[in-house]
RNA sequence: GGCUAGGUGGCAGAGUGGUUAUGCAGCGGCCUGCAAAGCCGUGUACCUCGGUUCGACUCCGGGCCUAGCCUCCA
Protein backbone atom coordinates (compact mmCIF):
# COMPACT_ATOMS: atom_id res chain seq x y z
CA UNK A 1 0.00 0.00 0.00
CA UNK A 2 1.95 2.94 -1.22
CA UNK A 3 -0.06 6.46 -1.07
CA UNK A 4 1.45 8.65 -4.25
CA UNK A 5 0.37 12.04 -4.03
CA UNK A 6 0.61 14.44 -7.22
CA UNK A 7 2.80 17.71 -6.26
CA UNK A 8 2.56 20.80 -7.37
CA UNK A 9 6.55 21.72 -6.65
CA UNK A 10 7.73 18.91 -8.81
CA UNK A 11 4.66 18.37 -11.42
CA UNK A 12 4.67 15.01 -10.68
CA UNK A 13 3.39 12.12 -8.73
CA UNK A 14 5.40 10.68 -6.39
CA UNK A 15 5.38 8.02 -3.73
CA UNK A 16 4.49 9.92 -0.19
CA UNK A 17 7.12 9.42 2.26
CA UNK A 18 6.52 11.36 5.51
CA UNK A 19 9.67 12.62 7.38
CA UNK A 20 8.52 11.08 10.05
CA UNK A 21 5.83 8.17 10.35
CA UNK A 22 5.20 8.70 14.10
CA UNK A 23 4.12 12.48 13.64
CA UNK A 24 2.58 13.51 9.54
CA UNK A 25 1.97 17.09 9.61
CA UNK A 26 -0.96 18.52 6.84
CA UNK A 27 -1.95 21.98 6.41
CA UNK A 28 -4.95 23.09 4.39
CA UNK A 29 -6.01 26.95 3.79
CA UNK A 30 -9.53 27.40 5.48
CA UNK A 31 -12.09 29.59 5.05
CA UNK A 32 -12.25 33.39 5.68
CA UNK A 33 -15.46 33.86 7.50
CA UNK A 34 -17.39 36.29 6.49
CA UNK A 35 -20.22 35.00 4.32
CA UNK A 36 -21.41 31.06 3.76
CA UNK A 37 -19.34 28.82 2.21
CA UNK A 38 -20.11 27.94 -1.71
CA UNK A 39 -19.31 24.64 -3.10
CA UNK A 40 -16.32 25.97 -4.49
CA UNK A 41 -14.97 26.33 -0.78
CA UNK A 42 -16.62 22.60 -0.47
CA UNK A 43 -14.46 21.03 -2.80
CA UNK A 44 -10.99 21.61 -0.83
CA UNK A 45 -12.45 20.45 2.81
CA UNK A 46 -13.58 17.41 1.30
CA UNK A 47 -10.94 16.31 -0.76
CA UNK A 48 -8.43 17.04 1.71
CA UNK A 49 -10.83 15.17 4.22
CA UNK A 50 -10.76 12.45 2.35
CA UNK A 51 -6.61 12.78 2.23
CA UNK A 52 -6.67 13.29 6.25
CA UNK A 53 -8.77 9.84 6.68
CA UNK A 54 -6.36 8.04 4.48
CA UNK A 55 -3.53 9.10 6.22
CA UNK A 56 -4.78 7.74 9.45
CA UNK A 57 -5.51 4.60 8.08
CA UNK A 58 -1.66 4.55 7.29
CA UNK A 59 -0.11 6.67 10.53
CA UNK A 60 -0.36 6.72 14.51
CA UNK A 61 -0.41 10.53 14.21
CA UNK A 62 -1.55 12.47 11.66
CA UNK A 63 -1.62 16.60 12.61
CA UNK A 64 -4.16 17.91 9.97
CA UNK A 65 -4.21 22.05 10.87
CA UNK A 66 -7.13 23.97 8.71
CA UNK A 67 -7.31 27.57 9.37
CA UNK A 68 -9.93 29.95 10.23
CA UNK A 69 -9.20 32.97 8.94
CA UNK A 70 -10.99 35.87 10.74
CA UNK A 71 -9.00 39.19 10.47
CA UNK A 72 -9.46 40.14 6.96
CA UNK A 73 -10.81 43.30 5.26
CA UNK A 74 -13.75 42.03 3.91
CA UNK A 75 -14.65 41.23 6.83
CA UNK A 76 -14.32 44.53 7.95
CA UNK A 77 -16.15 45.48 5.02
CA UNK A 78 -19.20 42.87 5.50
CA UNK A 79 -19.43 44.12 9.36
CA UNK A 80 -19.69 47.63 8.17
CA UNK A 81 -22.64 46.94 5.64
CA UNK A 82 -24.28 45.32 8.07
CA UNK A 83 -23.73 47.41 10.74
CA UNK A 84 -22.73 44.94 13.29
CA UNK A 85 -19.72 43.90 15.01
CA UNK A 86 -16.74 42.08 13.34
CA UNK A 87 -17.11 39.42 16.05
CA UNK A 88 -20.70 38.55 15.46
CA UNK A 89 -19.99 38.17 11.66
CA UNK A 90 -16.72 35.85 12.04
CA UNK A 91 -18.85 33.75 14.73
CA UNK A 92 -21.86 33.12 12.87
CA UNK A 93 -20.04 32.30 9.83
CA UNK A 94 -17.61 29.76 11.22
CA UNK A 95 -20.59 28.31 12.95
CA UNK A 96 -21.89 27.96 9.77
CA UNK A 97 -19.10 26.62 7.90
CA UNK A 98 -18.41 23.97 11.15
CA UNK A 99 -22.44 22.98 10.04
CA UNK A 100 -22.18 22.76 6.59
CA UNK A 101 -19.18 21.45 6.42
CA UNK A 102 -20.69 18.13 8.62
CA UNK A 103 -23.34 18.20 6.43
CA UNK A 104 -21.42 17.01 3.39
CA UNK A 105 -19.35 14.64 6.12
CA UNK A 106 -16.07 16.82 6.54
CA UNK A 107 -15.03 15.89 9.72
CA UNK A 108 -12.85 18.33 11.97
CA UNK A 109 -8.97 18.80 11.54
CA UNK A 110 -6.98 18.07 14.22
CA UNK A 111 -6.61 21.57 15.03
CA UNK A 112 -8.57 24.45 13.80
CA UNK A 113 -6.48 27.27 14.14
CA UNK A 114 -7.68 31.26 14.37
CA UNK A 115 -5.38 33.85 12.87
CA UNK A 116 -6.14 36.30 15.63
CA UNK A 117 -4.92 33.52 18.32
CA UNK A 118 -1.70 34.20 16.56
CA UNK A 119 -0.92 37.77 16.78
CA UNK A 120 2.15 37.25 19.03
CA UNK A 121 3.57 34.20 16.24
CA UNK A 122 2.93 36.66 13.11
CA UNK A 123 4.51 39.83 15.08
CA UNK A 124 7.41 37.54 16.15
CA UNK A 125 7.86 35.89 12.09
CA UNK A 126 8.05 39.88 10.76
CA UNK A 127 10.50 40.75 13.45
CA UNK A 128 12.68 37.93 12.10
CA UNK A 129 12.15 38.59 8.99
CA UNK A 130 13.43 42.06 9.21
CA UNK A 131 16.29 41.09 11.22
CA UNK A 132 17.32 38.30 8.66
CA UNK A 133 17.00 41.33 5.70
CA UNK A 134 13.90 39.92 4.09
CA UNK A 135 11.51 42.29 5.19
CA UNK A 136 11.78 46.13 5.78
CA UNK A 137 8.96 48.82 7.52
CA UNK A 138 7.92 51.61 5.48
CA UNK A 139 4.93 54.07 6.14
CA UNK A 140 3.67 52.05 9.00
CA UNK A 141 3.18 48.75 6.41
CA UNK A 142 5.57 45.79 6.57
CA UNK A 143 7.23 44.24 3.65
CA UNK A 144 8.25 41.15 2.67
CA UNK A 145 11.19 42.07 0.11
CA UNK A 146 10.70 39.78 -2.98
CA UNK A 147 14.33 40.25 -3.93
CA UNK A 148 15.92 38.71 -0.99
CA UNK A 149 14.48 35.22 -2.07
CA UNK A 150 16.08 33.32 -5.09
CA UNK A 151 13.91 30.59 -5.43
CA UNK A 152 10.78 33.23 -5.33
CA UNK A 153 8.18 31.66 -8.32
CA UNK A 154 9.51 28.19 -8.08
CA UNK A 155 6.26 26.58 -6.89
CA UNK A 156 4.14 28.59 -9.39
CA UNK A 157 6.79 28.49 -12.16
CA UNK A 158 6.76 31.91 -12.61
CA UNK A 159 9.72 34.54 -13.04
CA UNK A 160 9.68 37.20 -11.37
CA UNK A 161 11.02 39.59 -13.76
CA UNK A 162 8.67 39.17 -16.53
CA UNK A 163 5.71 39.22 -13.60
CA UNK A 164 7.03 42.89 -13.37
CA UNK A 165 7.01 43.45 -16.45
CA UNK A 166 3.45 42.31 -16.73
CA UNK A 167 1.80 43.71 -13.30
CA UNK A 168 -1.31 44.89 -13.73
CA UNK A 169 -1.48 46.32 -10.16
CA UNK A 170 -0.95 49.64 -8.82
CA UNK A 171 2.26 49.70 -7.17
CA UNK A 172 2.22 51.17 -3.63
CA UNK A 173 4.98 54.13 -3.42
CA UNK A 174 6.74 52.56 -0.59
CA UNK A 175 7.66 49.23 -2.44
CA UNK A 176 10.72 48.63 -3.55
CA UNK A 177 9.80 46.06 -6.06
CA UNK A 178 6.55 45.80 -6.88
CA UNK A 179 6.32 42.08 -6.34
CA UNK A 180 6.81 42.78 -2.31
CA UNK A 181 3.47 41.59 -0.35
CA UNK A 182 2.76 43.44 2.28
CA UNK A 183 3.13 41.44 5.87
CA UNK A 184 1.55 43.86 8.23
CA UNK A 185 -0.49 47.34 8.15
CA UNK A 186 -1.58 50.04 9.64
CA UNK A 187 -5.32 50.06 11.17
CA UNK A 188 -6.80 53.35 11.47
CA UNK A 189 -9.46 53.49 14.57
CA UNK A 190 -12.75 51.90 12.97
CA UNK A 191 -10.68 48.49 11.98
CA UNK A 192 -8.96 46.21 13.84
CA UNK A 193 -5.43 45.61 15.61
CA UNK A 194 -3.12 45.12 17.43
CA UNK A 195 -0.31 46.79 18.67
CA UNK A 196 2.96 45.93 16.99
CA UNK A 197 6.82 47.81 16.65
CA UNK A 198 5.57 49.23 13.76
CA UNK A 199 2.34 50.88 15.47
CA UNK A 200 -1.05 49.80 15.88
CA UNK A 201 -2.14 47.05 12.74
CA UNK A 202 -3.31 43.90 11.27
CA UNK A 203 -1.61 41.10 9.67
CA UNK A 204 -1.70 40.74 6.11
CA UNK A 205 -3.43 37.70 4.44
CA UNK A 206 -0.02 35.35 3.78
CA UNK A 207 1.49 36.00 6.58
CA UNK A 208 -1.22 33.65 8.84
CA UNK A 209 -0.77 30.49 7.40
CA UNK A 210 3.10 30.63 7.75
CA UNK A 211 2.94 31.67 11.64
CA UNK A 212 0.21 28.85 11.96
CA UNK A 213 1.50 26.28 10.50
CA UNK A 214 5.11 26.67 12.11
CA UNK A 215 3.19 26.98 15.44
CA UNK A 216 0.95 23.42 15.03
CA UNK A 217 2.95 21.25 12.68
CA UNK A 218 6.95 22.75 12.69
CA UNK A 219 8.93 24.79 10.40
CA UNK A 220 8.85 22.04 7.56
CA UNK A 221 5.62 20.32 7.08
CA UNK A 222 4.74 17.02 5.13
CA UNK A 223 1.62 18.24 3.20
CA UNK A 224 0.56 21.73 1.92
CA UNK A 225 -2.80 22.02 0.13
CA UNK A 226 -5.75 24.37 -1.32
CA UNK A 227 -6.90 25.46 -4.13
CA UNK A 228 -5.31 26.23 -7.62
CA UNK A 229 -5.51 29.55 -7.48
CA UNK A 230 -3.71 29.78 -4.51
CA UNK A 231 -0.82 29.03 -6.03
CA UNK A 232 -0.25 32.06 -6.77
CA UNK A 233 0.33 34.22 -4.81
CA UNK A 234 -0.82 33.19 -1.73
CA UNK A 235 1.27 29.84 -1.46
CA UNK A 236 4.39 31.06 -3.01
CA UNK A 237 4.38 34.02 -0.62
CA UNK A 238 3.88 31.36 2.24
CA UNK A 239 7.12 29.47 0.66
CA UNK A 240 9.05 32.64 0.80
CA UNK A 241 8.23 33.65 4.31
CA UNK A 242 8.43 30.39 6.05
CA UNK A 243 11.87 29.48 4.52
CA UNK A 244 13.46 33.16 4.77
CA UNK A 245 12.25 32.84 8.87
CA UNK A 246 13.19 29.76 9.41
CA UNK A 247 16.08 29.48 7.24
CA UNK A 248 15.16 26.03 5.67
CA UNK A 249 15.45 24.60 1.84
CA UNK A 250 11.68 23.52 2.34
CA UNK A 251 8.61 24.98 3.80
CA UNK A 252 6.14 21.90 2.69
CA UNK A 253 7.54 18.72 0.89
CA UNK A 254 4.38 17.96 -1.24
CA UNK A 255 2.01 20.52 -2.02
CA UNK A 256 -1.71 19.29 -3.26
CA UNK A 257 -3.95 21.89 -4.99
CA UNK A 258 -7.47 20.96 -6.22
CA UNK A 259 -9.43 22.07 -9.17
CA UNK A 260 -11.94 24.48 -9.67
CA UNK A 261 -15.83 23.83 -9.37
CA UNK A 262 -17.51 25.38 -12.55
CA UNK A 263 -20.82 26.21 -13.60
CA UNK A 264 -21.44 25.57 -17.37
CA UNK A 265 -17.97 25.08 -17.50
CA UNK A 266 -16.93 28.53 -15.61
CA UNK A 267 -15.31 28.92 -12.49
CA UNK A 268 -17.69 29.37 -9.80
CA UNK A 269 -17.03 32.72 -8.24
CA UNK A 270 -18.36 35.93 -6.43
CA UNK A 271 -17.68 37.81 -8.87
CA UNK A 272 -19.17 36.03 -11.73
CA UNK A 273 -21.76 35.78 -9.55
CA UNK A 274 -22.88 32.15 -10.12
CA UNK A 275 -22.13 30.53 -6.48
CA UNK A 276 -23.81 27.70 -5.05
CA UNK A 277 -24.15 28.05 -1.71
CA UNK A 278 -23.93 25.30 0.50
CA UNK A 279 -26.21 26.26 3.10
CA UNK A 280 -28.86 26.90 0.80
CA UNK A 281 -28.36 23.73 -1.21
CA UNK A 282 -28.75 22.11 1.96
CA UNK A 283 -32.85 23.44 2.29
CA UNK A 284 -33.27 20.41 -0.72
CA UNK A 285 -30.57 18.06 -1.45
CA UNK A 286 -28.93 15.73 0.80
CA UNK A 287 -25.39 16.71 2.12
CA UNK A 288 -24.08 13.19 1.27
CA UNK A 289 -25.20 13.78 -2.74
CA UNK A 290 -23.47 16.53 -2.50
CA UNK A 291 -19.93 14.87 -1.20
CA UNK A 292 -20.37 12.13 -4.00
CA UNK A 293 -20.59 14.31 -6.61
CA UNK A 294 -17.36 16.17 -5.45
CA UNK A 295 -15.65 12.79 -5.21
CA UNK A 296 -17.07 12.00 -8.46
CA UNK A 297 -14.16 13.64 -10.47
CA UNK A 298 -10.78 13.35 -9.80
CA UNK A 299 -9.61 16.15 -7.34
CA UNK A 300 -7.49 18.18 -10.24
CA UNK A 301 -10.03 18.11 -12.66
CA UNK A 302 -12.44 20.71 -13.04
CA UNK A 303 -16.12 19.52 -11.48
CA UNK A 304 -19.02 20.92 -13.59
CA UNK A 305 -22.30 21.44 -11.02
CA UNK A 306 -25.12 20.83 -12.02
CA UNK A 307 -28.66 20.07 -11.26
CA UNK A 308 -28.64 17.51 -13.50
CA UNK A 309 -25.39 15.77 -11.83
CA UNK A 310 -26.52 16.25 -8.67
CA UNK A 311 -29.84 14.26 -9.00
CA UNK A 312 -27.94 11.78 -10.55
CA UNK A 313 -25.66 11.38 -7.89
CA UNK A 314 -28.81 10.95 -5.45
CA UNK A 315 -30.45 8.20 -7.54
CA UNK A 316 -26.77 6.35 -7.86
CA UNK A 317 -27.00 6.82 -3.44
CA UNK A 318 -30.71 5.74 -3.54
CA UNK A 319 -29.51 2.35 -4.86
CA UNK A 320 -26.47 1.80 -3.30
CA UNK A 321 -28.46 1.92 0.15
CA UNK A 322 -30.83 -0.09 -1.43
CA UNK A 323 -28.65 -2.50 -2.13
CA UNK A 324 -26.79 -2.11 1.60
CA UNK A 325 -30.15 -2.36 3.54
CA UNK A 326 -31.33 -5.52 1.20
CA UNK A 327 -27.52 -7.37 2.32
CA UNK A 328 -28.57 -7.13 5.88
CA UNK A 329 -24.92 -6.22 6.79
CA UNK A 330 -25.07 -5.12 10.45
CA UNK A 331 -24.15 -1.41 11.21
CA UNK A 332 -20.60 -2.28 12.49
CA UNK A 333 -18.90 -5.49 11.87
CA UNK A 334 -15.47 -5.06 11.72
CA UNK A 335 -15.18 -5.54 8.14
CA UNK A 336 -12.01 -4.42 5.91
CA UNK A 337 -11.97 -2.13 2.80
CA UNK A 338 -11.94 -3.91 -0.60
CA UNK A 339 -8.36 -3.27 -1.58
CA UNK A 340 -9.41 -2.07 -5.14
CA UNK A 341 -11.27 0.65 -3.14
CA UNK A 342 -8.16 1.58 -1.26
CA UNK A 343 -5.79 1.07 -4.61
CA UNK A 344 -7.65 3.68 -6.37
CA UNK A 345 -7.48 6.02 -3.58
CA UNK A 346 -3.85 5.93 -2.73
CA UNK A 347 -3.49 6.35 -6.33
CA UNK A 348 -3.38 10.16 -5.65
CA UNK A 349 -6.85 10.11 -4.76
CA UNK A 350 -8.27 8.81 -7.54
CA UNK A 351 -12.02 9.14 -6.36
CA UNK A 352 -13.86 8.49 -9.82
CA UNK A 353 -11.63 4.95 -9.84
CA UNK A 354 -12.89 4.50 -6.10
CA UNK A 355 -16.25 4.69 -6.86
CA UNK A 356 -16.61 2.38 -9.84
CA UNK A 357 -15.35 -0.39 -7.38
CA UNK A 358 -17.49 0.88 -5.10
CA UNK A 359 -20.52 0.51 -7.39
CA UNK A 360 -18.98 -3.00 -8.88
CA UNK A 361 -19.01 -3.98 -4.99
CA UNK A 362 -22.51 -3.01 -5.08
CA UNK A 363 -23.51 -5.38 -8.08
CA UNK A 364 -21.80 -7.94 -6.63
CA UNK A 365 -23.47 -7.64 -3.37
CA UNK A 366 -26.84 -7.33 -5.17
CA UNK A 367 -25.94 -10.47 -7.22
CA UNK A 368 -25.34 -12.89 -4.52
CA UNK A 369 -28.04 -15.86 -4.18
CA UNK A 370 -26.50 -16.57 -0.89
CA UNK A 371 -27.60 -14.75 2.06
CA UNK A 372 -24.60 -15.10 4.22
CA UNK A 373 -22.21 -14.21 1.14
CA UNK A 374 -24.58 -11.27 0.51
CA UNK A 375 -24.07 -10.29 4.07
CA UNK A 376 -20.29 -10.85 4.05
CA UNK A 377 -20.56 -8.39 0.86
CA UNK A 378 -22.26 -5.57 2.21
CA UNK A 379 -20.13 -5.46 5.05
CA UNK A 380 -16.96 -5.00 2.66
CA UNK A 381 -19.10 -2.26 0.50
CA UNK A 382 -20.04 -0.41 4.02
CA UNK A 383 -15.97 -0.62 5.25
CA UNK A 384 -14.89 0.67 1.77
CA UNK A 385 -17.53 3.20 1.38
CA UNK A 386 -16.43 4.14 4.86
CA UNK A 387 -13.11 5.78 4.03
CA UNK A 388 -14.71 7.43 1.28
CA UNK A 389 -16.93 9.17 4.15
CA UNK A 390 -19.98 7.53 2.18
CA UNK A 391 -23.08 5.35 2.76
CA UNK A 392 -22.49 5.15 7.07
CA UNK A 393 -26.16 6.31 7.55
CA UNK A 394 -29.09 4.76 6.01
CA UNK A 395 -31.58 6.48 8.15
CA UNK A 396 -30.18 9.89 7.53
CA UNK A 397 -30.42 8.97 4.20
CA UNK A 398 -34.29 8.05 3.87
CA UNK A 399 -34.60 11.08 6.19
CA UNK A 400 -33.35 13.44 3.79
CA UNK A 401 -34.84 12.03 0.89
CA UNK A 402 -38.23 12.87 2.38
CA UNK A 403 -37.33 16.32 3.77
CA UNK A 404 -38.85 19.33 1.93
CA UNK A 405 -40.95 21.85 3.10
CA UNK A 406 -43.64 21.00 0.61
CA UNK A 407 -44.34 17.98 1.67
CA UNK A 408 -46.87 17.20 4.57
CA UNK A 409 -45.55 13.65 5.65
CA UNK A 410 -48.85 12.65 7.89
CA UNK A 411 -50.84 13.47 4.65
CA UNK A 412 -48.61 11.71 2.06
CA UNK A 413 -49.06 8.87 4.27
CA UNK A 414 -52.87 8.92 4.74
CA UNK A 415 -53.26 8.58 1.62
CA UNK A 416 -51.08 5.83 1.09
CA UNK A 417 -53.06 4.10 3.48
CA UNK A 418 -56.33 4.98 1.25
CA UNK A 419 -54.36 3.63 -2.06
CA UNK A 420 -53.46 0.53 0.07
CA UNK A 421 -57.08 -0.13 1.33
CA UNK A 422 -58.37 0.19 -2.51
CA UNK A 423 -55.65 -2.57 -3.14
CA UNK A 424 -56.76 -4.71 -0.96
CA UNK A 425 -60.31 -4.13 -2.67
CA UNK A 426 -59.06 -4.75 -6.00
CA UNK A 427 -60.14 -1.68 -6.55
CA UNK A 428 -57.14 -0.32 -8.85
CA UNK A 429 -58.61 2.36 -10.46
CA UNK A 430 -58.95 4.44 -7.39
CA UNK A 431 -55.14 2.65 -6.23
CA UNK A 432 -53.88 4.19 -9.70
CA UNK A 433 -55.44 8.01 -9.07
CA UNK A 434 -53.66 8.25 -5.71
CA UNK A 435 -50.33 7.17 -6.95
CA UNK A 436 -50.58 9.62 -10.34
CA UNK A 437 -51.87 12.29 -7.72
CA UNK A 438 -48.72 11.73 -5.57
CA UNK A 439 -46.49 11.30 -8.61
CA UNK A 440 -47.64 15.07 -9.90
CA UNK A 441 -46.66 16.21 -6.58
CA UNK A 442 -43.02 14.76 -7.27
CA UNK A 443 -43.71 12.09 -4.73
CA UNK A 444 -42.34 8.24 -5.72
CA UNK A 445 -44.22 4.94 -4.48
CA UNK A 446 -42.58 1.93 -4.06
CA UNK A 447 -44.76 -1.17 -2.77
CA UNK A 448 -42.68 -3.74 -1.03
CA UNK A 449 -43.47 -7.10 0.41
CA UNK A 450 -43.29 -4.87 4.04
CA UNK A 451 -45.61 -2.33 2.70
CA UNK A 452 -45.00 0.63 0.98
CA UNK A 453 -42.50 3.44 1.14
CA UNK A 454 -42.09 6.63 -0.34
CA UNK A 455 -39.94 9.58 -1.12
CA UNK A 456 -39.35 12.58 -3.00
CA UNK A 457 -38.25 12.33 -6.85
CA UNK A 458 -34.57 12.71 -7.12
CA UNK A 459 -34.48 16.61 -8.37
CA UNK A 460 -37.71 17.47 -7.70
CA UNK A 461 -37.93 18.57 -4.16
CA UNK A 462 -36.47 22.29 -5.40
C1' G B 1 1.53 38.48 -23.99
C1' G B 2 3.62 34.68 -20.05
C1' C B 3 2.35 30.17 -17.55
C1' U B 4 -0.95 25.81 -16.48
C1' A B 5 -4.64 22.14 -17.25
C1' G B 6 -7.83 19.69 -20.54
C1' G B 7 -10.43 17.91 -25.28
C1' U B 8 -13.17 10.04 -24.25
C1' G B 9 -19.75 6.83 -25.98
C1' G B 10 -26.59 10.69 -25.41
C1' C B 11 -24.60 13.16 -20.62
C1' A B 12 -21.07 12.85 -16.42
C1' G B 13 -16.34 10.77 -15.80
C1' A B 14 -11.79 7.15 -15.03
C1' G B 15 -8.05 4.61 -17.53
C1' U B 16 -4.63 1.98 -20.74
C1' G B 17 0.61 0.96 -26.11
C1' G B 18 -2.80 -4.69 -28.42
C1' U B 19 -8.41 -7.44 -23.32
C1' U B 20 -15.33 -4.74 -19.78
C1' A B 21 -14.16 1.43 -16.53
C1' U B 22 -18.11 3.16 -13.60
C1' G B 23 -22.59 6.08 -12.97
C1' C B 24 -27.02 8.44 -15.13
C1' A B 25 -30.24 8.22 -19.31
C1' G B 26 -32.11 4.71 -23.45
C1' C B 27 -33.64 -0.13 -25.39
C1' G B 28 -35.21 -5.58 -24.59
C1' G B 29 -36.34 -9.27 -20.72
C1' C B 30 -37.63 -11.17 -15.61
C1' C B 31 -40.53 -9.60 -11.55
C1' U B 32 -45.29 -6.69 -10.43
C1' G B 33 -52.78 -6.19 -10.32
C1' C B 34 -50.36 -2.11 -12.99
C1' A B 35 -46.17 0.57 -11.56
C1' A B 36 -41.70 1.71 -9.04
C1' A B 37 -37.34 -0.36 -7.38
C1' G B 38 -34.17 -4.36 -8.25
C1' C B 39 -31.81 -8.04 -11.31
C1' C B 40 -30.30 -9.88 -16.37
C1' G B 41 -28.98 -8.52 -21.35
C1' U B 42 -27.69 -4.45 -24.61
C1' G B 43 -24.26 0.45 -26.71
C1' U B 44 -17.12 -1.22 -29.22
C1' A B 45 -16.37 6.31 -27.59
C1' C B 46 -11.61 8.42 -27.34
C1' C B 47 -10.73 16.93 -31.26
C1' U B 48 -7.50 17.29 -35.90
C1' C B 49 -3.07 16.52 -38.97
C1' G B 50 1.57 14.24 -39.18
C1' G B 51 5.41 10.95 -36.80
C1' U B 52 7.35 6.64 -33.82
C1' U B 53 5.60 1.37 -33.59
C1' C B 54 4.05 -5.09 -35.84
C1' G B 55 0.08 -2.21 -33.49
C1' A B 56 -1.86 4.39 -30.55
C1' C B 57 -7.49 6.84 -27.83
C1' U B 58 -2.91 5.89 -24.96
C1' C B 59 4.09 8.04 -26.80
C1' C B 60 6.30 12.50 -29.82
C1' G B 61 5.52 17.09 -32.86
C1' G B 62 2.20 20.85 -35.33
C1' G B 63 -2.81 22.77 -35.44
C1' C B 64 -7.73 23.92 -33.64
C1' C B 65 -10.86 24.55 -29.39
C1' U B 66 -12.08 25.19 -24.04
C1' A B 67 -11.11 26.57 -19.05
C1' G B 68 -7.90 28.68 -15.38
C1' C B 69 -3.80 31.67 -13.11
C1' C B 70 -0.75 36.18 -13.85
C1' U B 71 -5.50 41.14 -9.19
C1' C B 72 -9.30 39.36 -3.84
C1' C B 73 -10.68 34.16 -4.79
C1' A B 74 -11.14 27.13 -2.87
Amino acid sequence: MALTLYNTLTRRKEAFVPQDPERVTMYACGPTVYNYAHIGNARPAVIFDLLYRLLQRQYPNVVYARNITDVDDKINAAAHEQGIEIGVITKRFTEAYHADMAALGVGPPTVEPRATDHIAEIVAMIERLIERGHAYAAEGHVLFDVGTFDDYGALSRRDRREMIAGARVEVAPYKNNPGDFVLWKPSDATQPGWDSPWGRGRPGWHIECSAMSAAHLGEVIDIHAGGQDLVFPHHENEVAQSRCCHGRETFARYWLHNGFVTVEKRKMSKSLGNTQIVHDLLEHWPGEAMRYLLLSAHYRQPLDWSESALTQAVTTLDRLYRTLAESGAAGDTGAEPDPAVLAALEDDLNTPAALAEINRLARETAQADEETVRAGLGAVLRASSAVLGLLQDPEAWMAARRADDQVDAEEIEALIEQRNAARKARDFAAADRIRDALAERGIELEDGPEGTRWQVRAGGGA
